[in-house]
DNA sequence: ACGCAAACTTGCGTGCACGCACTTTTCCTG
DNA sequence: CAGGAAAAGTGCGTGCACGCAAGTTTGCGT
């Protein structure tokens, strides 16, 4: 179960995508992302740049990766080491907090980086769509298998909430266009820490994730 | 502020949107979307192929917003018109059901044409998120702005379970690679229809709608 | 009414995503 | 243990997304 029934030839595939992952980061971080062609990449990397994007659809997605990549994991891993005793809320939430709080073991000029090019910015954003396949995943473990599409649709709208809180946090000022008429209220908290803003965006979603839980043993 | 404070300028553009969405759908119902190329959109509609590109980012994307393009803003006006004394949830869930299982007055090979080519299906499922922002706004009314955040994380959440809705209810047979370690349940019931995907997959997300529109007036 | 400034459009050039056909590597089965 | 098939890597070609730097239209101020 730990270990996918992919015999050897599984691994040469997740070293090949590491290579490029840490390889495109690691010129990025050098030269600037505007600097690095995919060619580049791909040699550093070892491979053509035909097979290069057998593995990633973007540059940027590439480059992201190195960053995001075992978070996926990881959050899903978090919610499952929480004793069955805490809401599957909590689990949830304090798990998130928990993976995107730790900094990880990455050079902090990644993340000024990727934070800063609007490009990389985005890529990063949708990564976090990523989150969702392994969540749904732990959460359907903990409803005991409830209803297939509950824990699919819990784990996307967590992933959801957690890119909300992204943007904003990754917002210096307010971008007019995406809040249109929403501006109205006028009063609004620009800033505020990470933990923080997630912490907001997923309480909405507590009471679904109690109601599921709540399903499954009464 | 039906009218954005906008004025004939603002009219040619929408004229130029439109003229390229149906151009791009009727070009690729005639002769199939792979024998369409961005110049022959583009001369279609009258503009440079350089111009196209102003408005779409891929030619996917102009082809499937001539069917998406206003379901966006119908499903948050199907919202607002729902009498203050029906629950939020149940608002939001019959809204949503009302303006997808209404085929609008397009042409039945278009929504086939896209349900069938993979980049097309993929570009329609994206399209899906189109419809939060105009949801965010119709929430946070009826939420009375009750923290800014609440609304767009319900909205999103509505929009990727309704996406998943449209994920599961394309699909001819079920696709091991999405699913992975979840197929183990076995029992999953793979056809059905689109309204009842759609009341599916919003059940879960009822509570946190409920509970929201709780905390506004007790 | 006139002209200026902002914006939309356009042509050009570059790098890239991706399909197709082929070679090489890896794994499974008789 | 060998043969063969599936899968990964590679080369090549085509159309496209997007930056840049004009040219052109729209709308506003005086």
């Amino acid at each position: 179960m730990t270990t996918p029934p992919s015999g050897l030839r599984e691994r040469k595939k997740q070293a090949t995508r590491e290579a490029l992952r840490e390889a495109a980061l690691r010129l990025a971080v050098e030269r600037g992302p505007d600097q690095v062609r995919v060619e580049d990449i791909a040699e550093a990397a070892g491979v053509s740049p035909r097979t290069y994007n057998n593995y990633f659809a973007s540059r940027e997605q590439a480059i992201v990766s190195a960053v995001t990549a075992d978070r996926e994991a990881r959050v899903a891993a978090a919610v499952a080491v929480r004793p069955a005793g805490v809401s599957l809320a909590d689990a949830v939430t304090d798990a998130v907090v928990e993976q995107y709080t730790a900094t990880g073991e990455h050079d902090p000029r990644a993340l000024l980086l990727i934070t800063t090019r609007t490009a990389l910015r985005d890529a990063y954003l949708d990564a976090t769509a990523g989150i969702a396949p392994p969540l749904t995943a732990v959460i359907a473990e903990r409803l005991h298998d409830t209803g297939e599409h509950t824990a699919r649709v819990l784990a996307a709208s967590v992933a959801a909430a957690v890119r909300i809180a992204l943007e904003g946090w990754l917002q210096p000022a307010g971008n007019a266009e995406a809040a249109e008429g929403l501006a109205a209220g006028g009063l609004v908290v620009p800033s505020g820490s990470l933990p923080d803003r997630l912490r907001a965006v997923l309480a909405p979603l507590a009471p679904a994730l109690d109601a599921a839980e709540r399903r499954t043993r009464p």
